[in-house]
RNA sequence: GUGAGCGUAGCUCAGCGGUAGAGCUCCGGACUGUGGCUCCGGUGGUCGCGGGUUCAAAUCCCGUCGCUCACCCCA
């Protein structure tokens, strides 16, 4: 065996035994999306590896180790979509569709590709759900995205998200923020673990994130980020849970949350499962005021979430959300042949049946008659329209209801009515 | 990038130094043209790949690729 070319590390193939419920939980986004106002947008898979460099920061984890980034035959260096916000972003400025204070709703559903070590919940191809506002300074519209995506996971049924809300400040306010930590953090510093002594320097954001236990003693009464905003972000963060509480979301304020890329401004969001292990979080977003600057476009608000769909999947499936069933309609009829001279007739009937919006199935193995039988069943037909010896000679087609086991005769000149009125009323009775 | 566990039929797994097995699936038969139950039979594996130790390796050792989980990071 040992097939010689496997799926590349960290990615999957997606097979017909599940995509259906991939399908599922995409239909309810766009479904989502739609009662909300968002419209799709759809960017290239590949981008300037300089978008993604300007936009989330040299200095980021994403940009300096995970981005899969090629030259291309004239040398151009380019980078598969390594995050979502960016690239939208780009877009809107390409086309000029904020000019004139226009807010754009967008949302895609699209592969992300980053180089990393795969582990539960995380892959080198994985696919976002993702929502971006574009042109509204908020607070209402960072609690319309919030409120959006827990409207999706009800219509997908998945229970026990927990939404965790903080601001992380702007580049006004930030750096007191920063210098606050490190004062905090210098008498204990050379206890805290090697990561955190490390991040001291580079971001001491960090270390409220650390997950080592002694660290997270030490770190006792560490000052919060809420207590370091400035006015317009305090209101901000004020205005973001006046109105996530009049839409009655649910949510905790969680001032440890920390943002990887470099454009987040203020408010920071992210919705965690419990039953996900390491890999927990769901969804997570926030506030992007500078970046349609950093990227050399006009000043332009924006605020947006992504959405892991593998991780969703995986918590549905643990978590059992109700979509746990898949819905295949099944099949209308299959033709089966008893002799080989039926056959070709078989194989015509079903084709008739097709075009007249029946599905039908018919055997191309050569197979017995027994086992195209249990493949008709295998396959959930409700009928099954015989061709043999004996209806060749008579012009006419035995059909068999599975359900019953009833058998009639139907002239071979009515057959294609009468199966099709017979399975239109099988799509009622399901209905 | 670091660490641990694991890679045997389509699937789930047993075998752990003597030349490969079970259950399910699939195919066929009992039922000479009819499914879902039962019984009988059959197909199917260079035991991830490469190297080493040994008279002998799926079994031991090394390497490599992959999977899983954790760290890191993130969706």
């Amino acid at each position: 065996m040992a097939p010689k070319y496997k799926a590349p590390r960290g990615t999957q193939d997606v097979l017909p035994e599940v995509s259906w419920r991939w399908q599922r939980v995409e239909a309810a986004f766009r479904d989502i999306c739609r009662r909300y106002g968002y419209r799709e947008i759809r960017t290239p898979i590949l981008e300037d590896t300089e978008l993604f460099v300007r936009g989330v920061g040299d200095g980021t984890e994403l940009v300096s180790k995970q981005m899969y980034t090629f030259p291309d035959r004239s040398g151009r260096s380019l980078t598969l979509r390594a995050e979502g916000t960016a690239p939208v972003v780009r877009s809107v400025l390409e086309h000029n569709l904020a000019a004139q204070g226009q807010l754009q709703k967008l949302y895609y559903i699209a592969p992300i590709f980053r180089y990393e070590r795969p582990q539960a919940g995380r892959y080198r191809q994985h696919t976002q759900l993702g929502v971006e506002a574009i042109g509204a300074p908020g607070p209402d519209i960072d609690a319309e995205i919030i409120a959006l995506f827990q409207d999706f996971l009800d219509a997908i049924g998945l229970e026990g998200a927990v939404a965790h809300l903080s601001s992380i400040g702007c580049p006004e306010c930030r750096p007191t923020f920063q210098q606050a930590l490190r004062k905090f953090f210098e008498p204990v510093i050379a206890e805290m673990c090697d990561f955190c002594q490390a991040r001291y320097e580079t971001n001491p954001l960090r270390i409220l994130d650390c997950k080592a236990p002694r660290d997270v003693e030490l770190r006792e009464g560490a000052p919060s980020a809420l207590d370091h905003l400035c006015d317009d972000c305090r209101q901000h963060f004020d205005g973001v849970k006046a109105a996530l509480d009049a839409l009655s979301v649910a949510y905790e304020v969680d001032p440890t949350i920390v943002r990887g890329l470099d454009y987040y401004t203020r408010t920071a969001f992210e919705v965690v499962h419990p039953s996900l292990g390491a890999k927990d979080v769901i969804m997570g977003g926030g506030r992007y005021d500078g970046l349609a600057e950093m990227l050399g476009g006009p000043p332009t608000t924006g605020i947006g979430f992504g959405s892991g769909l593998e991780r969703l999947l995986l918590v549905l499936e643990q978590a059992g959300g109700t979509g746990s069933q898949p819905v295949r309609k099944p099949l209308d009829v299959y033709v089966a042949a008893a002799s080989l001279e039926a056959r070709q007739p078989a194989f015509l009937l079903a084709g008739e049946l097709r075009r007249t919006s029946v599905s039908a199935e018919v055997d191309y193995t050569k197979r017995s008659l027994k086992a195209q039988m249990k493949e008709a069943a295998r396959l959930g037909a409700r009928l099954v329209a015989l061709l043999g010896e004996d209806e060749l000679k008579a012009e006419a087609v035995t059909v068999r209801d599975m359900e019953s086991g009833e058998q009639l005769s139907i002239p071979r000149t009515e057959a294609v009515q009468y199966l099709a009125a017979r399975s239109a009323a099988n799509a009622e009775v399901q209905e």
